[in-house]
RNA sequence: GCCGCCGUGGCGGAAUAGGCAGACGCAUGGGACUUAAAAUCCCACGAUAGCGAUAUCGUACCGGUUCAAGUCCGGUCGGCGGCACCA
């Protein structure tokens, strides 16, 4: 048997395909389209990881099988290229960004194309691309248009050391999301888009796609949606409302305190008549100082001061209640105050406890000296709602009262803030506004989009946090577009986010030059058929993105409400210590030294094999040998070929039976038990010991978008066409079925004897053959048989006392 | 703390909808071929007892439902992920 030149056989292929175009889809909107989207790269300088190609097999296989099933297939692949690595290469390298970039996907296409994916080659995206950023730079101009752009200043979460601005999703734990320095907090005046006017319409949009339930749920708990009530307390000295937003309007009896943030705007504005208002001033310096992540992370000691000066009144009972401030309550939140309620909050029970506050119980059911009870119950101490339901009863009630006085009514509170929009850094879209100091903001005309990045001989950020931008006098001074005197430019760039918000539409038309697509492209290709990638992104880029999506719908821009219809999401693929793959760590699988020793098909079959696709699976030197031993059988079947047009009767059922398994498990994302099929029957056909064409053809095809080079190869030597422009291949249901069938005999549940029966033979010939049998009757003799369960085709179980 | 997911051989993992636990692959042991090695092929491979046919136990742990539980229900322990003083 010749051996099999993986290396040449691979490159032959590959080189076909590009020449040919093979797997570009095609503009005729008159076929049935499937869309599949995978997340394009990040092209760093270090190429690819074997996650990218975990990541890209799963739909690649999909794409493939579908192609041949007559789909016309969009299957695109781009690089998300704006990014703080590559302008730090830049800078470390002393070379421009534009020439790192390039330089990286042109390694990663290399990269891409040596693992023979079926990507539309001639839809490439690249999102530092001119034609490609006049289009992101337009839609942040309608955002601005609608009133989703909004300047704030607030404190941030300021990166030291990349000296960047970030956002709470870029900065999680304290942790800079690029070089995991600890965050420190700075007051600066930012860039927002208003993500949270569409929380609902995220919310409910929900409802309407299949995404996996732990992607939905993680989206969900992000938005955060939480129903309750907004309250006014007044106050006693000033006449001014405090404002509060609880979620328990059923304990408004049982409140014996309230809590402002630190930051709340009362204190500032009352501060005369505060007598201890140096003690305040303090407190607030020393939350000041702390990061967020301190503020919110460490479980500590409730700490606050009460405020001396400034008194609630309960607006239901009347009562006067003292006012604190501490740094348990966010300013982010809610109102940035809230209404204590020690018997039933743990939070405010802790602060009452150490300040000596009054708790009063108005639930039953706990013991309010040793915690806060926050379950349900009978309401008490709470005059007309005692004796009824804390639930639904008492709250409903409650809102009554507070709609009688004017001074409550129900409310929505979201977690999600809005998005921290900006950078202060070089390579990135830069913001298309100018200040003019007569007009304000004023956005650059659509006409002149796209906004260039001007040439720099010097990327580094200022050390105050300015963009190198600012430092450019001819970009920065301008001409207002409306008024025409002199303004100055933003020098802000966007977020990384933002080119990938909406690549996924550009695929649909890449090269119009007069609108982001057009109108008859995406009706034809949106909405996204199938989207996979990691569950890193599942709160970041997909809300992001959806979001964009969302407010281009109401534009009527696009067609769908939803840019995805659907969305999976591969496993890690781990070190072989079992360990997240870290350079750190030594781990890291390089995926070209995998293709130079196994060749592709094997690097594509094994990650796949590895594994339930969705779960995390640790690389493994010796098992990737399985799949490489089986493309070798593969191969070997050329050396048992004999003539035939049909299946042979020995493996007939085999054949249909794995073909429908595989056709099956490839929709339900089950490739590990897919490709097991197909060993199986290659065993199969190596004990039968030959396989003629037909029987071949079909191993081919099936095994085709798995291993689609060794395939090619094969059935271009035996039939001498193009696997690729085969049709999938069929089977019938009937013949996957055997003529007998073994099934299994119990006795009170052990199993005792097998039996080939005929298939759907009636249960009283079977189990009159189950009870003819020698072990059987063995085990029941001298027993009742108070049972007998027949399981059509599956067993017999004989109960017996 | 809250929410979600998951615990199966030496290892990665299979097991429609409760119906033979361990498919497929790896590793290991034995054998064949070979001067030898690699490659390849054949056999064995959850545990315990037994020469053996076989028996008993076995899907983290405890209990329940059922003729039948890896799968369903209640509880415990362990691991992973998300959110996190969210009022």
């Amino acid at each position: 048997m010749s051996r099999y030149d993986f290396s040449a056989v691979e490159k032959k292929w590959q080189k076909y395909w590009d020449e040919h175009k093979s797997f570009e889809a095609v503009n005729d909107y008159s076929k049935p389209k499937f869309y599949a989207l995978v997340e394009f790269p990040y092209p760093s300088g270090h190429g690819m990881h074997v996650g990218h190609i975990k990541a890209y097999s799963g739909l690649e296989v999909v794409s493939r099988k579908r192609r041949m099933q007559g789909y016309n297939v969009l299957f695109p692949i781009g690089f998300d290229a704006y990014g703080l690595p590559t302008e730090n290469t830049a800078i470390k390298e002393n070379i421009h960004p534009r020439i790192v970039t390039d330089r990286n996907i042109e390694k990663f296409t290399n990269q891409l194309k040596t693992v023979g994916f079926s990507f539309d080659w001639s839809r490439v995206v690249d999102t530092t691309e001119e034609d490609y950023y006049k289009w992101t730079q337009w839609i942040f101009l309608k955002m601005f248009e609608n009133g989703l752009v909004f300047r704030d200043k607030t404190s941030v979460n300021y990166c030291p050391s990349c000296k960047v601005v970030l956002s709470n999703e870029d900065s999680q734990g304290g942790k800079c999301d690029i070089c995991h320095s600890d965050i420190v907090q700075k007051t600066k005046e930012v860039w927002y888009l208003r993500i949270t006017e569409y929380a609902d319409k995220l919310l409910q949009g929900l409802e309407e796609v299949d995404y996996l339930p732990n992607v939905k749920l993680q989206q969900q708990n992000w938005i955060g949606k939480s129903t309750g009530a907004f309250v006014e307390f007044a106050v006693k000295e000033n006449g001014e409302k405090l404002r509060i937003y609880t979620t328990r309007p059923d304990t408004l009896y049982g409140v014996t305190f309230m809590v402002m943030a630190p930051e709340h705007p009362m204190i500032e504005k009352y501060r005369d008549g505060i007598a201890n208002i140096a003690e305040l001033d303090a407190y607030k310096a020393e939350c000041a100082k702390k990061s967020e992540f301190e503020r919110t992370q460490l479980v500590k000691d409730k700490t606050g001061v009460r405020i001396d000066g400034l008194t609630a009144v309960n607006p239901i009972t009347g009562k006067e209640i003292p006012i604190y401030i501490s740094d348990y309550v966010m300013m982010g939140y809610g109102t940035g105050a809230i209404m204590a309620v020690p018997a039933h909050d743990q939070r405010d029970y802790e602060f009452a406890k150490k300040f000596g506050i009054d708790i009063i119980e108005v639930i039953k059911g706990g013991d309010i000296s040793v915690e806060a009870y926050t379950g349900d119950g009978e309401m008490v101490n709470s005059g007309e709602l005692d004796g009824i339901s804390n639930k639904k009863e008492a709250i409903e009630k409650m809102l009554g009262l507070l709609a009688a006085k004017g001074c409550g009514e129900k409310g929505v509170q979201y977690k999600m803030k809005d998005w921290a929009f900006n950078r202060q850094r070089y390579w990135g879209e830069p913001i298309p506004i100018v200040h003019c100091p007569h007009c304000g903001m004023v956005a650059v005309p659509y006409e002149e989009l796209p906004l260039r990045l001007p040439k720099v001989e010097n990327f580094e950020p200022g050390t105050d946090g300015e963009s190198p931008l600012a430092k450019i006098d001819e970009y920065v001074n301008c001409k207002c577009p409306k008024c025409g005197c002199d303004a100055k430019r933003e020098t802000d760039t966007m977020p990384q986010w933002a080119g990938s918000s909406w690549y996924f539409l550009r695929y649909c038309d890449p090269n119009n030059d007069s609108e982001f697509a057009s109108q008859e492209a995406l009706k034809y290709w949106m909405p996204v058929d199938w989207y996979n990638g990691g569950m890193e992104h599942v709160t970041r880029h997909m809300i992001y993105s959806r979001f964009w999506h969302k407010f281009l719908y109401d534009l009527g821009l696009v067609p769908t409400s939803e840019p995805y219809a659907k969305r999976t999401a591969q496993g890690l693929i781990l070190g072989p210590d079992g360990e997240k793959m870290s350079k750190s760590r030594g781990n890291v699988i390089d995926p070209n030294d995998v293709v130079d020793e196994y060749g592709a098909d094997v690097l594509r079959l094994y990650v796949l094999f590895m594994g339930d696709y969705e779960k995390a699976a640790p690389w493994s030197e010796s098992s990737i040998k399985g799949c490489k031993r089986f493309l070798d059988r593969v191969w070997g079947l050329r050396d048992m070929l004999v003539d035939g047009d049909e299946y042979s009767d020995e493996l007939r059922s085999q054949f249909h039976k794995t073909i429908k398994k595989v056709t099956e498990d490839i929709e339900a994302m089950k490739f590990n038990t897919a490709i097991a099929a197909m060993m199986t029957l290659i065993n199969d056909i190596y004990s039968v010991g030959r396989i003629n064409k037909a029987e071949l053809g079909a191993f081919c095809t099936m095994l085709n978008p798995f291993a689609p080079h060794i395939t090619e190869e094969m059935y271009s030597e035996t039939f001498g066409s193009i696997l690729s422009e085969q049709s999938w291949i069929t089977y019938d249901e009937a013949l996957c079925k055997d003529e007998t069938i073994e099934i299994v005999v119990q006795v009170n549940g052990k199993l005792k004897a097998k039996l080939n029966i005929a298939v759907d033979a009636d249960k009283d010939s079977v189990i009159a053959m189950a009870l003819d049998d020698e072990k059987v009757r063995e085990s029941v003799e001298g027993k009742n048989i108070v049972k007998q369960i027949y399981v059509p085709n599956k067993l017999v179980n004989i109960v017996a006392k």
